[in-house]
DNA sequence: AGCACGATTAACT
DNA sequence: GTTAATCGTGCTC
């Protein structure tokens, strides 16, 4: 069943180590493709001088600071689009980061974006995950608590605490302290 | 109007 | 381990 918009409207700690386990689906032309969650990272706050929010209010930053259950997309390094969904209470900037899903459904789909790479690096970084399951910036700032979307998420597995590890997050090295090494980061040990 | 940089990846050495 | 690819964003001039 489709995470509703309550989910979502949580501390985003909480909302990256709950989106674990749980299974991320791509609706294109009527098919489906979907794959289980199983690396996030949370962004949460302007004080988060590694979350794009420490920028403020802004054309790019307006969707975090919107009602959660919404798409962010971004692009970086000119090449790759990650995905985000945003939480918190309107008002509040937040999101989790997708970084990475393992493949189920429409894996035939995934293969053909991912073509010439090994199964295994699929769907295992955000910009890979976000090129297996066709996501670019038509999808930012999608309402994916809507029953018509074309990205969601459903409920999956509960992951158990023993199973989830926490970690500082991914390329920030330029970050200053604490929000460098601050673990926010979970990975499910599947 | 211009510029430095980035929540990455793949293909190198 | 190193590096190029490539461009939107936000900041400075």
């Amino acid at each position: 069943m489709q995470l509703k918009q309550t989910f979502f409207a949580r501390d985003t700690l909480k909302v990256a180590r709950d989106l674990l386990g749980s299974r991320l689906v791509r609706l294109e032309d009527g098919k489906r493709a979907s794959g289980i969650i199983v690396e996030t990272e949370a962004y949460r706050g302007e004080d988060d001088l590694g979350c794009h929010c420490s920028a403020g209010r802004t054309k790019r930053t307006e969707v975090m600071y919107g009602p959660p259950g919404y798409s962010y997309v971004y692009f970086v390094y000119g090449m790759h689009w990650l995905l985000n969904f945003v939480t918190e209470s309107e008002g509040f900037p937040g999101a989790v980061l997708i970084r990475a899903i393992i493949p189920d459904e429409g894996q035939e789909i995934i293969a053909a974006r991912r073509e010439g790479r090994p199964r295994s690096e699929w769907t295992n970084g955000p910009a890979k995950l976000c090129q297996a399951m066709g996501i670019t910036g038509q999808l930012n700032n999608h309402n994916i608590c809507h029953p018509d979307t074309s990205i969601f998420v459903e409920r999956g597995r509960e992951i158990p605490d023993k199973l989830v590890s926490t970690t500082p997050r991914v390329g920030l090295d330029s970050v200053p302290e604490p929000w460098k090494t601050i673990p926010w980061r979970f990975v499910a040990e599947i």
